[in-house]
DNA sequence: CTGAAAGCGCTTACAG
DNA sequence: CTGAAAGCGCTTACAG
């Protein structure tokens, strides 16, 4: 046994605060413009101009010695530097609900994709928590000084009222409608479910139920009735739950309950679907056989779920190019943009 | 037809890169400690002692003025000048590869609560963009100024050196052994590999699959053997895939077709899973009755999934908090956590 | 084409 | 207990 070490407090201290003597608490200096300005024998000022393009031409003999010397050097420009001095930085702030949710996985991906195409970064915020009764995340968001902010979530006023007073761009995605004084993107949400709807109609069923959120806002619902309507349909059962596993598999539990000759249903969503799915299986319902479902959104994971999900697709890729163009050439002024859906046949459909 | 309008270039030019005309493009200038102080009346250095507590005492009613100040203006004080002064900032980095893997999102959701608990931000960065060939974000790391960077995934030996030679704390997690140079968390993948497997053996299976990502560096793959060695059984068949839901789905086609005798599967990642049940429902085969199945995570998703996954679950909150602790404590020495794993049984195994 | 200098908004040793 | 001042690492008008 090593009494050296028994006796140094440092040692198996699992409150320790600070490193163990001897661990090296990485001092190592970063590599700074002025080191790189030093090594090339010009100044500063000069590096900046050959690093940024701007805002003058460079003699190419000097723009290649301090070439050379961030190659040696390894030089990385400090973005913090360069986001105070600039006014702001080249992060773009994406919040959204909750992970977990397979859209918002999606819309990650395709807004990380969308900015790094112009080389900007994104920051992915979970507003979730806010439900804890936590602080919410939004205040937060004015101390970062990000390029522009992407909000995929609903806001309350009060959340509005702050993120208006934001000195960055700012767009609203996944939007059921204009939000005032708000750059607003969204799909065609009541077009989407009554295409949806008009899908399996056009299969034959007659009684067709509804899965969603919260009844009174959602165009989905109303796209879902309109076309009940249209084929002079009586609206089926309806069923609210909140946007998440458990609501998806409440509301299949309810539908699997029901005994009011239903045989097909529209889910607003694919995270309510895949739960919704699991529960109609465990009470022994076939798809599409006893009950045809069409879902919404069209996320990846919708193709691999029991049955394949027919749904109507959200073209993510336009709608985040779109979100980030607007932030990165500051056009982000009020406005409303909805994209169209398009309807992607599977089997849990029966097509 | 508004003839102004459509003399304006400004209007109806989709490249315009500036607002409309008219569009206050926001120029209201940001709150700064200098406005605090000047409406408190006292120094600017004034305000950052009673906003931070340090490094002075403040008199109670010169406290006072300044908060009310604060509360006044709704001062925010810029982060970025901040981190720049202090040498770091409050945020704190997650790499992960694929948002659409629910065990990243989970993971992310339980980042994302630990950091908070300490007044931390989180920034999520894919790192799945760097199979497309585009430039690793692993690089651009250093640029940002982190105070910490916890990363779920596996560093080549290149983005290992470059990720040792950051200046802030460095927490790997999500890891099969030690990696040289850095505080690694991880499961025991081989001890929970092996009490999956031992559930199957249990419950009377004899040929048990394997599914799961490449083969010689899966620990998982070795409990799935060692576990079938220890009860004098043959491995089954083992299909090796993406972890990603196109994988999942090959390697169910794959153990459909099996005729040799399987009767259960470990599957390795519950993504892969969600999608191998998609494929074996496909196939006619139900669930446990002719394939018996047990995961590995312990996701939200897999118990909503049909049937519901058996699995043996990862303790995330455990370990996001501790590596969140890690960085915030400056604690992210060279070492390797396991944490234990627990088997959650639902349907699936048909226990 | 190149450089000295001011400024972005903070923190904190140092001196009163 | 309070304040004047230097400094964090950049950008960029301004002057050579």
């Amino acid at each position: 046994m090593n009494e050296a070490n028994v006796n140094d407090p440092s040692v198996n201290d699992p409150n320790a605060s600070e490193p163990p003597a001897g661990t090296p608490a990485a001092p190592k200096r970063r590599v700074t413009r002025d080191d790189v300005a030093r090594l090339a024998g010009v100044s500063s000022a000069v590096v900046s101009y050959v690093l940024n393009g701007t805002p003058k031409p460079v003699a190419a003999a000097t723009r290649q010695k301090v070439l050379d010397a961030v190659e040696l050097l390894g030089y990385q420009p400090n973005q913090t530097a360069r986001a105070l001095s600039l006014g702001r930085s080249s992060v773009i702030g994406l919040v959204i609900s909750d992970p977990r949710n397979p859209y918002f996985a999606d819309l990650a991906l395709e807004i990380d994709h969308a900015a790094r195409a112009h080389g900007r970064t994104v920051m992915v915020l979970n507003s979730l928590a806010r439900r804890d009764g936590r602080s919410m995340h939004i205040a937060g968001l004015g101390q970062q000084q990000l390029e522009g902010i992407i909000i995929a979530d609903t806001l309350s006023e009060a959340e509005s009222e702050t993120v208006r007073a934001l000195s960055v761009p700012v767009v609203l995605i996944n939007q059921f409608f204009a939000n005032k004084g708000f750059a607003s993107i969204g799909v065609d949400h009541f077009g989407g479910a009554y295409m949806a709807v008009r899908h399996l109609i056009d299969l034959g069923h007659r009684r067709i139920a509804f899965i969603g959120g919260d009844p009174g806002i959602d165009p989905r619902e109303d796209g879902w009735r309109s076309a009940l309507r249209d084929a002079d349909l009586e609206p089926g059962p309806a069923f609210h739950v909140p946007f998440e596993f458990e609501g998806g598999y409440q509301a299949g539990r309810g539908l699997a309950e029901d005994a009011t000759g239903v045989t097909a249903a529209f889910i607003a969503s694919e995270q309510q679907a895949l739960a919704a799915l699991s529960a109609l299986h465990e009470r022994g319902l076939a798809i599409p056989r006893d009950i045809a479902i069409v879902a919404f959104d069209g996320t990846t994971c919708a193709a691999y779920l029991w049955p394949p999900l027919s749904t109507v697709a959200q073209p993510l890729r336009a709608m985040a190019d779109d979100a980030v163009r607007r932030i990165v050439t500051n056009t982000a002024h009020e406005d409303y943009t909805t994209y169209p859906m398009s309807l992607v046949i599977r089997a849990s459909s029966g097509a």
